[in-house]
DNA sequence: AAGTGGTCTAGACCACAAC
DNA sequence: TTGTGGTCTAGACCACTTG
């Protein structure tokens, strides 16, 4: 591991301890005795996470209050993980899991030919037997990745899988959020009333080369748990 | 200006304009005549611009498709902006601008004592005579900071003044949203019926140094606008 | 073998804030 | 005047990809 990265990680422990370390260049090239290149990409690391904030002529301080909330939300498929950290006991029920066509509006925000299959199934969550949350996703991967609905279920992401087995990984996402009416599908899905609000989160995720790969439709139950993004 | 932000600024604009300008570390060196910390600062400038992406021993490549477009949602008051572009025409109207305590919820956001007065005020966006947003926003400003309405009306973002005026600037956001069947005055402020499905987006705003100075809740006509979020 | 980006050293000068 | 972070130079070695 390059020396920046284990100064950088280093500070955030101290920080998020509560520990003010002592933040200047000089002390800090001289603490772990380099120079100041590494001990600048460090601090520029706790900026981006941040941590601490910099002001040029003036110093470098931690930031006031680090919110320690890991909301969901802006993570992709960590609303399993997010409820259990809270004791909820989701549970996730995986179905019409195939290798399929994608409906144009997919086909196009993936950028896939007309015929063109990609993975897909419907993943549903319910806490305490009510359904929260209801979403397909598309997925664009290898035709040998072809995960068992168990797999996906007790993972809580289909990402995740992908990342760990074939080293994919992606780094934009774009999510579009809006209210409406439940129709049919929805309020059945969701044991809600047809027309009553629902929250609508298609989310479409890229590599880092810009390549759309994975398309997602999620629709929540209102007023059940609140998005968090953060920019 | 620096250097860095030069070569940046002329390579994001080549990029934007379709050409691919040779982009290896040692080559640009040689057509800017510089060293090579200048340019890997600009080339780090347009990754996380977003134009470019790199791969070690591999090299630097545009992106696939530069998402041109800019959304609204995530910029702040950036609403009546946004409209204005797509030619929509939107009017603006500011009430209720007052000094006054908040409520706890909003007082407990933005670290306030229970006596301390914040500028607030609520603003209505409409389009074509049909409402379509609705919010109510709380700012720790300068006592004698005291906007007008017809200032408020023309700019569009409280925000934006408040920085214009004191160099006040704010870095950090965090939204939550959600959707909920809307009550009686939200009902009557958007025109739509009770019960029907409003979007709910709560943003407290912070400075660089993790002080929290704006709070704002906005409530939006269900599929009127998409709101936006990119990661 | 050549070329790439990632890391690191050892210097230097600057604008600006604080004392 | 001193100390800070921002910028820049001129070197170096490395792991890794590509021909």
């Amino acid at each position: 591991m390059p020396l920046h990265r284990q100064i950088q990680q280093i500070l955030a422990e101290e920080l998020r301890a509560g520990q003010a370390p002592v933040m200047t260049e000089v002390a800090l090239m001289e603490r772990f005795n380099v120079s100041r290149a590494p001990v600048r990409q460090a601090l520029a690391g706790l900026v981006s996470e941040g941590l601490v904030y910099r002001e040029r002529a003036k110093g470098t301080f931690p930031v006031d209050r680090v919110n320690v909330e890991r909301p969901a939300g802006v993570q992709f498929g960590g609303l399993v993980g997010y409820l259990t950290e809270r004791g909820l006991d989701p549970e996730s029920t995986v179905r019409d899991l195939r290798r399929a066509v994608p409906p144009a509006e997919v086909r196009e925000a993936l950028r896939l030919g007309p015929d063109e299959e990609v993975l897909s199934f419907a993943r549903r969550v319910s806490v305490k037997g009510q359904p929260v949350s209801y979403s397909r996703i598309w997925i664009v991967s290898p035709e040998e990745f072809l995960p068992t609905v168990e797999e996906l279920e007790s993972s809580g992401s289909a990402v995740e899988l992908l990342e760990q087995r074939y080293g994919i990984s992606y780094q934009r996402s774009e999510h579009h959020v809006w209210a409406k009416p439940a129709d049919e599908d929805e309020a059945s899905a969701l044991k809600v009333e047809v027309g009553d609000p629902v929250l609508v989160i298609e989310t479409t995720v890229s590599s880092r080369e810009g390549k759309p790969g994975v398309w997602r439709r999620v629709v929540d139950r209102a007023e059940q748990f609140k998005h968090v993004f953060t920019s």
